[in-house]
DNA sequence: TTATTTGATTTGTGATCACACTTGCATTGA
DNA sequence: TCAATGCAAGTGTGATCACAAATCAAATAA
């Protein structure tokens, strides 16, 4: 018995879940994903290899390579000297991002919509529930599980449009767009927090009734909102740099 | 003068261009690339580090950080066995590259439509000559240089969009459906020929009259065709298979 | 003959080192 | 005082090595 395929016959293996192989590579890799779609780095934040490995604990090696994943899927930039960072924000960069989203994200959720289990709608139900629940005790804003939760409710429906395709897209986008987001909660949490919740009830309203357009709309409106945000503040920002 | 930038002031520096310093890395991930968008890989195939790093003349670790990168644009595929391969082409998966495809090209070429230049448009009708030129002289099929030329004038055009976001996922896409695209070809490369020129035509057509709804549709009708072939193809062999 | 095991080879992963380039700062010169 | 020079620390890149896991083939047992 020396295959690592677990046998039906066999009654212990029937009770072992299988552990796994990551390597550490890929945990540096979701561990800077992580980071960046929670926008814990800022744009134009300079990131160096031995640095990263110093913070993570690891070797150059398995940084070097995530760098380089994160870099081909444009989360992190490449300069001549060599060196990377993550994106500056611009508000040209921005209103392409969003124009992406919203032609992908759309056509995910329109797909979800006529495609979603009674039981995959009550998940992000739930979800709502626990959304308002955070609103409640709203003394703390705590940013990093608003935007945790934020991106759990987007990808549970994601995740059933079906498409193997879209959704690396997608999570392509978050990353892209992560730094820029977090600048423009943080700008803006307090005005934030209300609508979100309301626009993302007018979505699990319009995937229950399986209302593909409805969907559409009201995610384009949910994820339009924090970039009307940051453009509002780069422009005041622009403006104040001119008369200064 | 110990600066790396050209000073207008030096007429030396006026006459040398920068002579660039690539690193190997990218020359083995950019080979890498235009051997799976050119189809050079068939589906399924197995890749090693040692046997690229060799065929390459290099040394194994550019490549298999050009394979993590390629691995994260789902250009490969990594299995549990740590082994990659480039991935197999099943029914579903192509369905929904196409549809990714028609989503996301469409929308870049009606952008392009509305923004490209005349000198833009003339380079790409000259394009067209091209096909012409080389289908006149059609006694060897040379669909290396077929599928080449496609893609120098899709991306010509899709350049044209202005979108720095949505041109690297077009690039994504063709390198997952680039191995498929080629052996629809090679099974079809007759029937295709005729036709591809004609869609060209079309959208050559429609971008010189701003037409976006139109240029839209004539790139749908472009590349559904190399799809609905290979669809054609493996169901054939599907059915073929079930009754022997 | 067929299935299992054992051993050798191949392969991916991570660590370490050498080298070249960049950057920052102190020193030197006008 | 200010710019140019030179040195030192820091940084990315590529090569090589050690190790564990996987694969394949021959040998053995049923």
């Amino acid at each position: 018995m020396q295959k690592a395929t677990a046998e039906k016959s066999d009654p212990i293996a029937a009770q072992l879940a299988p552990v796994g192989r990551e390597t550490v590579q890929d945990r540096v890799y979701l561990e800077l994903r992580r980071a960046l779609i929670g926008g814990l780095f800022e744009p134009s934040q300079v990131l160096t290899i031995r640095g990263l490995a110093d913070a993570l604990m690891t070797s150059t090696m398995p940084v070097r390579e995530a760098l380089g994943r994160l870099i081909t899927e444009k989360a992190l930039e490449a300069l001549p000297n060599r060196s990377v960072r993550v994106p500056p924000i611009t508000l040209e960069r921005m209103d392409d991002l969003l124009r992406a989203r919203t032609l992908i994200e759309g056509e995910a959720i329109a797909l979800a919509a006529t495609r979603m289990t009674s039981r995959q709608i009550a998940t992000i139900e739930a979800m709502l529930g626990e959304w308002d629940e955070m609103r409640a005790l709203k003394h703390k804003k705590d940013v990093d599980r608003e935007v945790t939760l934020n991106q759990a409710f987007h990808f549970e429906i994601y995740r059933a449009c079906g498409s193997a395709v879209l959704i690396p897209m997608i999570e392509s986008l978050w990353l892209q767009s992560g730094p820029c987001i977090r600048v423009a909660i943080y700008a803006f949490s307090d005005a934030g927090e209300v609508d979100t919740a309301h626009y993302h009830r007018t979505i699990v309203k319009a995937i229950a009734a399986q209302d593909a357009k409805e969907a559409r709309d009201a995610l384009v409106a949910d994820i339009s909102r924090p970039f009307a945000f940051l453009r509002s503040k780069l422009e005041a920002e622009a403006k104040e740099g001119m008369s200064v």
